[in-house]
RNA sequence: GGGCGCUUAGCUCAGUUGGCUAGAGCACCUGCCUUACAAGCAGGGGGUCACAGGUUCAAGUCCUGUAGCGCCCA
């Protein structure tokens, strides 16, 4: 225990500094692994090597810092297994970018170069975001960072390819993917982002050989019929049919091709036909396969185009098709431009559009895995939450083609197979060979492509933990408890740990998956550079503190729902921060004449019974909403709870034990509970806001070495007290009616009156009569006198609760017809509330039918309203007759 | 085109299995510098829960349809 009070107002600065500092170098993030304790782990979304912290990586943090924080104290041993991914095309475009300013390319440089530029890059300037993880508070075992291409997690790459070639399951070939010309680069499906933009659907007559009739097509993407092979129409098409196993001349490149007829032709877009380009197309190139058609390639991977494309070749892509457009024109055969709203693949990293292109790539099957997958989820062996997201998993994993993990790149895991150019046979090792495996011969070349980033983040759970080497945290953690993790990479990373976890260690990866929200602006919009709607959390951080913002986040994660995150409701929750403080700060100005110890229960009064009694039931709460991903649900539990009952409440009526030095005995007590349910709130909501919890908790008497380690506090059902929490809702209403009385009635604060309490109902009386003092204290009242009968007093305002009546000594001061309209809105509303209620119970299928418990309810309520009734009557009587 | 989700007070949002004449924060109005906190205290106003049907004794909550918005996939 510190002998300084705390400063007037929280500085969260310095604080959060020195407390993060502390407990890194302490050790307590790491896990225990010397007992027996249930193990608990998450591995972290490896943030990009690149990257810096947005609000999407704030929000996933702090979540995944509550659950370990929690399951810390909690007793498990907790791990947060935490690392950066290397990503490929990012990083790769970021030290590109840098060496461009020096006015060279990559391939001035060379690969090994290149490379060791990158990882200079990566030691100089690279994982800025850990240090911002830190400043988040994020309790990470940082003595476990890993790095996907560090060397562990590339054995497991190895071991992993060449595992899945041996069986199959990873094979090369000539298909159709998708290409970036500007990374230069083949990207998955999922890495292409689709955006509908306005184009153009562009009408071409493709005349008979004899030139007798014309084939209209409609396309919007002209350039690439100098690479068609054929035109596809649907037989069922009456305008069309009679064209199918005839010739078509393709114009400007005066080939023939066949005409085809084949169902998967949509009647309903443009004309009904057709044209097939095989080599560009994913549709196309499925039907080049089912009719054999020939792939004609023209446009090349420099995104300009190729020698097939003859008096094109050469051409930019764009440029090209203005030029097929114009010749087109010239020659009568573009029918007519129609303006065409249609989707466009983008690529993820550089948003230039990609180009749908054939390429020899090496490819995953991954229909036998996703298969495992679908299981895992379907039999409940891990847990996808909210519950909803399952569906969408499901349905990616059931459409799933196979992926393209090649990268025409040279930062990543380097493909593991080597061509023999002597026999043309592929070798693909664990260990770099020398020779090839079929022929012995030396002449060997090791492929040049790197693996898609996703490929070795897809082994982050076993590969951090030690894979493929059977390590203790192997053992212990796998598989780990929770991922937590925004939908966006859903696919791109949860469904293929899902796959690879299953195939390698045959276990799930992760018992739950959690799936958060997004986080956006005020308006809803997606945060992006572009639109200039970023919000920083490190300004955030810096203008707010750590804890509020955390707050934020957590009180706004409400499942399902996105985050809109405004400057308002951070600040609104500094405010908070500071109520804590000022609450503890109050708490600690007030020890004198503490001793440490634990009241006999026979000694608590009222309301520390109530206070104990509340705190209890928020310690189940606030552990259940922990449990079940509820966050927003603990945040808010937890600012009712000490805002609104403890502090409004508890320690106002705190004070006059307090204060007060006649009973030394009393106020210990109620130092010994204050300081109890103070320490308990701070353990119960350090998940959120580590920083102040910690600094104040240790300055509480008898603090242990860290709130970090504190156990978590126990729901004990004994502690819950019904009798008290009922008799201080009364009290606390008999506050409520008076104050509203003397602020309705106009009397000022300073304003002293007296107050005649008339409660024939023993119980009641006796609660007014223990809390008589209490009452006077919060109600600003000079004094109280109860009574069990009693003469009504003519100048009095009155108010019921329950089965006390109060009135308020006006004499002089009182306004009648201020008071009668009060009563007279008072008496409105009771009968409403009458009617309403009566209502119910007259209905007889509602006696009949709803729950007993239900209808008791009811007709205890229509039974309070109805003696409230009578007695608001005859106090407006009274009040009747001195109006007039 | 297929799928998912949203629409509740001026604003931002809670509201688990139906029992709520609907809550919070901010904003607003009134009064208070009461010795923890004016980043505060006390009191107050404000909602036909998008719309239309349906199921039920009972619907913000379940079902169907409509409108608007958003996201994902093709």
């Amino acid at each position: 225990m510190s002998d300084q009070p705390l400063d007037k107002t929280y500085d969260p600065h310095s604080v959060e500094q020195k407390w993060y500092g502390l407990w890194n170098e302490k050790g307590y993030f790491k896990p225990d692994m010397t007992n027996s304790s249930k193990p608990y782990c998450i591995v972290i979304p490896p943030p990009n090597v690149t990257g810096s912290l947005h609000m999407g990586h704030a929000l996933n943090n702090t979540l995944q810092d509550i659950l370990i924080r929690y399951k810390r104290m909690k007793g498990y041993a907790a791990l947060w297994q935490c690392g950066m991914d290397h990503a490929g095309i990012a990083t790769q475009n970021v030290v590109e970018r840098q060496i461009a300013q020096e006015g060279k390319s990559r391939f001035d440089m060379g690969r090994e170069q290149f490379v060791e530029r990158v990882w200079q890059w990566k030691h100089e300037s690279g994982g800025t975001i850990v240090k911002q993880l830190m400043k988040l508070g994020a309790s990470c075992d940082w003595s476990r960072e890993r790095f996907t291409m560090d060397e562990g997690c590339s054995r497991a790459v190895r071991e992993v390819f060449v595992t899945l070639y041996n069986e199959g399951l990873i094979y090369r070939g000539n298909k159709l993917i998708n290409w970036c010309p500007r990374c230069h680069t083949a990207l998955s499906d999922l890495e292409v982002e689709h955006e509908d933009i306005q184009g153009g659907l562009y009408y071409i007559k493709y005349p008979s050989p004899d030139g007798s009739a014309f084939l209209t097509v409609a396309t919007t993407r002209p350039e690439t019929m100098l690479g068609d092979t054929a035109i596809a129409v649907n037989p069922e098409d009456p305008r069309h049919k009679d064209w199918i196993g005839k010739d078509v001349v393709l114009p400007l490149m005066n080939r023939r091709i066949p005409v085809i007829g084949d169902s998967y032709v949509d009647l309903e877009f443009g004309t009904g036909a057709l044209k097939i380009t095989p080599a560009h197309d994913p549709n196309d190139f499925e039907l080049g396969l089912k009719y054999k058609l020939d792939l004609i390639k023209v446009i090349g991977e420099d995104g300009a185009m190729t020698a097939e494309a003859c008096a094109y070749a050469g051409l930019d892509r764009f440029d090209a098709r203005k030029k097929v457009l114009a010749d087109l024109e010239a020659q009568g055969l573009l029918e007519k431009t129609e303006t065409h709203m249609h989707s466009v693949g983008h690529c993820y990293r550089c948003k230039n559009i990609v180009e749908p292109n054939l390429s020899l790539q090496w490819f995953v099957k991954v229909a036998p895995l996703a298969e495992e997958a679908i299981a895992a989820v379907m039999d409940g062996r891990t847990r996808i939450i909210p519950s909803n997201w399952e569906k969408t998993y499901f349905e990616w994993m059931n459409n799933i083609r196979d992926w393209c993990i090649s990268r025409q790149i040279w930062w990543g895991h380097r493909i593991p197979a080597w061509y023999c150019k002597a026999c043309g046979e592929i070798t693909v090792a664990k260990i770099d060979p020398t020779a090839c495996a079929a022929c012995g011969s030396r002449e060997i070349e090791q492929e040049s492509d790197v693996l898609d980033t996703w490929f070795s983040s897809a082994l982050w759970p076993f590969s951090t933990l030690g894979w493929p080497e059977k390590t203790d945290f192997l053992e212990k953690f796998y598989p780990t408890s929770c991922l937590v993790t925004g939908f966006d990479i859903l696919f791109f990373w949860v469904a293929r740990m899902m796959m690879m976890g299953l195939k390698f260690m045959g276990d799930v990866p992760f018992r739950d998956v959690y799936i958060h929200a997004l986080v956006r602006d005020a308006e809803g919009h997606k945060m992006s550079k572009s639109k200039g709607n970023v919000i920083d959390p490190l300004e955030i951080i810096d203008t707010f503190g750590t804890d509020s913002f955390r707050f934020t986040l957590t009180a706004m994660a409400a499942q399902g729902r996105d985050v809109k995150l405004s400057e308002d409701r951070i600040e609104g929750y500094r405010h908070f921060v500071n109520k804590i403080w000022n609450a503890s700060r109050f708490a600690m100005m007030n020890l004198e004449g503490y001793t440490e110890g634990q009241p006999e229960r026979d000694e608590l009064d009222l309301k520390d019974r109530w206070i104990l009694s509340k705190l209890n039931g928020i310690i189940k709460k606030v552990s259940e909403s922990y449990d079940e991903y509820r966050f927003n649900e603990s945040a808010n539990s937890l600012y009712h709870f000490v805002w609104h009952e403890f502090c409004d409440w508890y320690l106002e009526m705190a004070k006059n034990d307090l204060y007060q030095s006649e009973n030394p005995r009393r106020r210990q007590i109620t130092q010994q509970v204050m300081l109890q349910v103070l320490k308990s709130f701070l353990e119960l909501l350090h998940p959120i806001m580590p920083f102040v919890t910690e600094e104040i908790w240790q300055k509480l008497p008898g603090a242990g070495e860290s709130i970090v380690t504190a156990r978590f506090p126990e729901f004990t059902a004994g502690r819950i007290d019904t009798a008290a929490e009922a008799e201080m809702d009364m009290l606390i209403e008999v506050v409520s009616a008076i104050r509203n009385m003397r602020s309705e009635l106009g009397i000022a604060p300073s304003g002293r009156p007296h107050v005649d309490i008339l409660a024939h109902d023993g119980r009641a009386a006796a609660g007014i009569s223990a809390a008589a003092t209490l009452l006077c204290s919060l109600a600003g009242l000079k004094d109280l006198s109860l009574h069990r009968e009693f003469a009504k007093p003519k100048t009095a305002a009155t108010a019921v609760v329950g089965p006390v009546e109060i009135f308020l000594d006006l004499e002089g001061v009182i306004n009648f017809a201020e008071e009668r309209k009060r009563l007279q809105k008072e008496l409105d509303k009771v009968l409403a509330d009458i009617v309403f209620v009566g209502n119910k119970l007259g209905n007889e299928g509602f006696v009949s039918r709803a729950p007993e418990a239900v209808i008791a309810k009811e007709k205890e309520k229509i039974a309070a309203y109805r003696e409230k009734e009578i007695k608001l009557r005859d106090n407006l009587d009274r009040i009747i007759i001195l109006c007039s």
